[in-house]
DNA sequence: GCATCACTTTTGACATATTCCAAACATCTG
DNA sequence: CAGATGTTTGGAATATGTCAAAAGTGATGC
């Protein structure tokens, strides 16, 4: 037998991963962690992550789709990128880092956290702590 | 007479306003017009800004508050800020400037962008320009 | 002034994205 | 294996976006 890259340890990395973070390892959170956390920096909609499920004979309906998409990122596993209003992105690059948008295509880019810098944020309101710092550049062709 | 503050000059400042921005001044634009400009940087969504059209008596459809919020929005009148999937606010201060965003409460502030600083962004990807960078800050009331 | 016309806007109805819900089902523990 | 608890699901609800038809608007000619 080969080593088989994709394939390798079939089951028990992602199980393990999602023991860690207080989920039952079902069936279809199984597959969904599979498609997502066994690639690098992936960029996906629920519609889109629903659809290779589904292609991949995995029986998941699109709620549970979203639900564990929720789940895994409240769990810190990944990250929700609102880019426009009914159209989110759900990336596994949970490291800090930011985003271009491109507006014409629809497609998301990384923005290494190295290559921005945000300084002199004023501090919280009152009684509230800063969650995150979302940069979003938003790009498009431009017209020439 | 006295100075009236709030409704003094009745309807020709946001006429004007709109025939500058290219929008013929209909009512419907009018009457929002007038909600949203002639108090300062209010961040409202479309479905306030409808209950407060039809609450101040005017006739006008949700589809309508849509479209003109967005014509306003292309007329660079005001600015949409996308906070969460499904939930939008549009933004009278169209000025650089970024937001606080309360993840608890829904409210969104501003943050003067002289407060802020985003610096050593890189260039845009290929053939692309810059048409913004948004960066909103995400707060939540500390728990304790 | 006012009737007419070309053009723009408004609207209801439908389309899409996301969330919510309660019932059916799967998983873990002992 | 049975019970307790957590999960999945289809269907309905909410938020937003789109489209063609109907209505309104401003300009023109009289």
């Amino acid at each position: 037998m080969e080593a088989q890259q994709t394939n390798a340890r079939p089951y028990s990395g992602v199980i393990a991963r999602l023991k860690q973070a207080g989920l039952r390892p079902t069936r279809q959170r199984i597959a969904l962690a599979k498609l997502l956390f066994e690639a690098e920096n992936r960029h996906v909609t629920a519609e889109e992550l629903h659809g290779e499920a589904r292609r991949a004979g995995v029986s998941v309906s699109l709620a549970t789709v979203y639900n564990s998409l929720h789940q895994f990122t409240d769990a810190g596993l990944m990250r929700e990128v609102v880019v426009e209003a009914g159209k989110s992105y759900f990336d596994t690059n949970t490291g800090e880092h930011h985003h271009f948008f491109h507006e014409d295509t629809g497609a998301l880019e990384d923005i290494p956290s190295d290559r921005i810098n945000v300084s002199e944020l004023p501090a919280a309101p009152d009684g509230t702590s800063v969650l995150r710092v979302d940069v979003i550049v938003r790009v498009a062709v431009t017209g020439n």
